[in-house]
DNA sequence: CTTTGCGTTAACAAAATTGTTAAACAAAAA
DNA sequence: TTTTTGTTTAACAATTTTGTTAACGCAAAG
């Protein structure tokens, strides 16, 4: 036979995911793709058939991996902390990856609604319900201002998020340059953390801190 | 003369508004624009030569009304408090209008990273700027647990804008219904001021609450 | 060596989208 | 009424993009 076909297929995967998760090309074309791995176009429909069942297949592996590298500590039996810095550190780390991953999601659901609804069918359990029981806690001990647990984890991970997908925005508007929001980003997983507990995140997590 | 041209000008930007803005179709095509103002899709190459040419002249309007709207409360002489309170009421009331505009920008700023720095060059006041004082002021109180003010800001604006942004696919996750989605940002309001003083928010400014 | 089958490519076809233009139209001005 | 001027429309042209197909290549199996 020809070539190893599993390794084109997983090359085109990778830079597709390249071209729209990382550098945010929303509607990057079958061709900017195929140039991006350096193969022809006509690869693109052999092994995925169209383009909009390459993306639902990018979109599903993409996020399924995300849930596992982030959701994961919020099931884990760490403590709250333990699960919130864990939790903050690995979505700012993925975000570093996969800027536009959101940004992504939000303009496809705009598009067909009925698409995001397949995917969140999959895990019905609500983020928010996997940390109100130490949430709650906290709060009872009075480190924790009243909150209810939607509203806290949409705080988290706007905290975590939006820094990430406005980053050009961002970046422009503060005039940094690429280190200096790269820095900045990281500064903000303990400023996050702070923010929720006032005080600081365990030095452990800041893995990455520059 | 046949009919008013300012009157069809300003009905197709305002249509144009509402699919890109409102809708989040990013892609909305020149066809699908005529279509809602109810217009030959002529008219719009008429009145602004060409697709791109009518979306710099969106963006420029809108973003320029968001910022009156918005960052006026911060260059005002309220207080603080008054400040960052009519702040997030205005920012969240916006956003209930056009939910996308800034997954707009994001997305057209990752195609054309030059643009969006003719926008910014405009006004060269960062925000962060406009509450350094105050903010410091209140960390020197002790009401705010130390933070710079670009972090501040971020967080704030992060806090008020991701839910917006992430709208469907939220409501989504929460299972929420339209209604019941509007309720939450509305609460949020309060949830946010309350997450940076640790004191509810003035009732005067939850004027449109649920 | 020949055959078989997957992987790859170039060329083609079809659809969608943008931009242009000349003609039609409607109301005010002459 | 006729002219004029700005607006609107349908038809056309050009470009972009997606999807298909038939031929080619190459390595393993027979």
């Amino acid at each position: 036979m020809g070539n190893d076909g599993v390794q084109t297929e997983l090359l085109i995967k990778e830079k597709a995911k390249i071209l729209f998760f990382q550098k945010g090309l929303l509607n990057a074309t079958t061709q900017q793709i195929a140039d991006e791995a350096g193969v022809n176009r006509a690869l693109i429909h052999y092994y995925f058939r169209s383009r909009d069942l390459m993306l639902d297949l990018l979109l599903e592996e993409t996020l399924q991996e995300k849930k596992a590298r982030t959701r994961a500590f919020l099931v884990s039996d760490l403590s709250f902390r333990e699960k919130i810095a864990r939790f903050i550190d690995a979505v700012v780390d993925w975000g570093l990856n996969y800027p536009y991953l959101d940004n992504f999601i939000i303009s496809e659901t705009a598009r067909n609604p009925d698409k995001i609804k397949s995917f969140c069918a999959k895990d019905n359990v609500k983020s928010s319900d996997l940390i109100r029981e130490g949430l709650e806690a906290e709060i009872k001990k009075g480190a924790i201002a009243p909150i209810s647990a939607e509203h806290f984890m949409v705080n988290l991970v706007a905290m975590c998020n939006y820094p990430l997908l406005a980053k050009s925005v961002l970046q422009t508007i503060h005039g940094m340059t690429d280190a200096a929001y790269q820095k900045f980003l990281h500064e903000r997983k303990n400023v996050i953390y702070a923010s929720i507990f006032n005080e600081d995140m365990p030095k452990i997590y800041e893995k990455n801190g520059n």
